[in-house]
DNA sequence: TTTTGTATGTCTATCTATAGGTAGATGAAA
DNA sequence: TTTCATCTACCTATAGATAGACATACAAAA
């Protein structure tokens, strides 16, 4: 791995774990075995590192949860409302239990009054991009689905929209959650409700 | 108001806006109208004017829930399920309308990983009221709800942390989405989800 | 083939600003 | 005359950032 994608994952992980503030370029060199100095011959200064790290999770995170349109199971069929979600919500708990840390998103959502304008800026991208894929998934499923037949067609975009926003904002809030109270059950019990 | 507390009312101000790192006591200091060793001569330290902070907040909030055995509404009437988790999603609809800011234990839960350990313990303790309030709020109105009537008693108090974890999570969530897209109306989505 | 040039990645050393915190003087109030 | 609340002055550590030296590697020119 390039060294400085060893500094973006460092960096990645350590601001999931303790936010933007609390990082500095002398402990990602350190964690990285070379010189805060190096590190600034890499990235400028600390919006430009942070802002690619965001960008690179983003991208990550989307990749992982494929394309919205191609989602099958097993059996080949198209993702259920149901699926859809279930595959939505696995995605944030393997952040949670892989990593044991936050959505670097959560954490820098948190701080965004805070942050360099470019770093929220990304940051809100993630949301919008997740809110998008869900959107989208969800109304690709919704067509073939009886129990949205009775809504009008021009709702329902802004039913989904509403869906979308309630469970990104739940997972994000309950990663939160169950991280401060050191207890991932609290995550689990969020991640049920969603998907009563 | 005395000095102290209106420490304590900057100092939550600046913590919500930009996170635990990103306020000093000399920030605080010039906000109130002192010098930063004035503040140490209220706190001697950081941990231990955080620590006031939250634990003040938490009090605060759970005082404008009012006793959850207490609530009634106009007709005099004890409150419903739905009008207990309307009133509670109102609460926090005040927090981010009025002051503009996020819930203050939804930074510091972000930041957790990194704050001092009685800082995030006071933070944990909010999380944990809160789901108290709701629990005892709902199961008081849940005995006389039919629609309740067929879940075992012996699983009620489960469902209903499972409904109270999730509305917490929810909320929180809603409101750093909210504040990162700049759109008020975000949150407003997730509230009406819940109260659906 | 040797030399020279240029880019890459790293370092040491350093700057300025700010952080958290302390010591101890001072003046007003009880 | 002691307590309270504030100040000035200061300390040490760290933050973000920069300048410029140095080594290596590889490519073009002599």
């Amino acid at each position: 791995m390039s060294k400085r994608d060893e500094i973006l994952d460092v960096t990645e992980a350590m601001i999931r774990q303790k936010g933007y503030n609390a990082v500095s370029a002398r402990e990602v060199a350190t964690a990285t075995g070379i010189k805060s100095s190096s590190v600034h011959y890499y990235f400028p200064n600390k919006t430009d590192m942070v802002s690619a790290v965001v960008q690179r999770y983003t991208e990550n995170f989307l990749n992982q949860l494929g394309k919205p349109l191609e989602l099958v199971n097993a059996s080949g069929d198209k993702y259920s409302v149901l699926e859809i979600k279930s595959h939505y919500v696995s995605a944030f708990r393997k952040a949670l239990k892989r990593d044991k840390k936050l959505c670097l998103c959560a954490v820098l959502g948190a701080e965004s009054g805070g942050l360099p304008d470019e770093v929220s800026a990304h940051t809100n991208v993630f949301f919008q991009s997740n809110i998008n894929w869900l959107v989208t998934a969800l109304e690709s499923s919704s067509y073939q689905d009886e129990s949205t037949s009775q809504t009008l067609e021009s709702n329902l975009k802004e039913t989904l929209t509403n869906t979308a926003v309630h469970m990104l904002a739940a997972l994000q809030g309950a990663m939160i959650i169950s991280q401060t109270a050191g207890d991932q059950a609290m995550f689990d019990r969020v991640a049920n409700e969603l998907l009563k």
